[in-house]
DNA sequence: AGTGATGGATTACAAATGTAATATAAGATA
DNA sequence: TATCTTATATTACATTTGTAATCCATCACT
């Protein structure tokens, strides 16, 4: 359980980046993010180096004098955690009425509503016994 | 369709309190929160002026010379916004792989997975015929 | 070897945020 | 009415974030 460190908003376009496919150069990142971000590259570059600060990201220096960088946290961490922080800076805690007002406003397609049921299915499955 | 102010960490700490009772003077505020954060009553006062600022809460004077805060902006309204862009921070509008990830983290009650799959049975329902 | 291009390191600077303190104005009090 | 309180308004300042530009070292080329 180490601290997750703070990761901005435009930090995180960086870590998707690096989420999607690592290692790669800062050249790659910048290749990718030019597109959608309209960002200069020297922007990309620092936004990279203030992830590797905080311990988000880091590089070895495999081939050449380019670093290759890679994530240091897993999305899957990282999603986990802003989750629930989404829940407790609203509720506390009380994760339900998130849950049930997302399943709301979502247009859901039948397979996807499908897949879920399913989930909640296994769920159900897991609390026989314990759950009484 | 307003355009959601962008509330801060702090600033939605206030914003809680307010939903759950409103209005309140500033002091009443700063005594909910004192408690729980640990901040200076200045510090308190800061936050709902720039909450005011922003348009996400405002106030009148009622009766004596203090005013009465109150917020502009739901709670619904915000939890909507957040959650969306909590989704598009990951995934860009791929929303299902959270939803997944979030029913498999949370340790849900018999009951409360029976309550979301009533909502998808809802959701069923209200595809049927549309969706094909 | 000298020079230019290029990757990485350092520095820059405005806006937002966290965290208050000080100043002011208007009731409360003597 | 002069003064003290106290609520509100204004100002302060460090840190984080967004958005880069400049500096420096090294590789590529002549």
């Amino acid at each position: 359980m180490k601290e997750l460190p703070k990761i901005s908003e435009a930090e995180l376009e960086i870590m998707k980046v690096l989420w999607a496919k690592s290692p790669q150069t800062a050249n790659e990142v910048i290749e990718n993010l030019e597109l959608m971000m309209d960002w200069k590259p020297k922007t990309i570059r620092t936004l990279i180096n203030r992830l590797v600060q905080k311990e988000a990201v880091s590089y070895h220096q495999e081939n050449g004098r380019m670093y290759e960088y890679f994530p240091l946290v897993s999305q899957d961490c990282y999603l986990q955690v802003e989750t629930k922080s989404l829940l407790n800076r609203f509720y506390g805690a009380a994760f339900k009425p998130l849950l049930v007002n997302f399943l709301k406003e979502e247009k859901l397609s039948t397979e996807e509503i499908n897949e879920l049921k399913r989930i909640l299915d296994q769920k159900t499955e897991e609390n026989r016994g314990k759950d009484r």
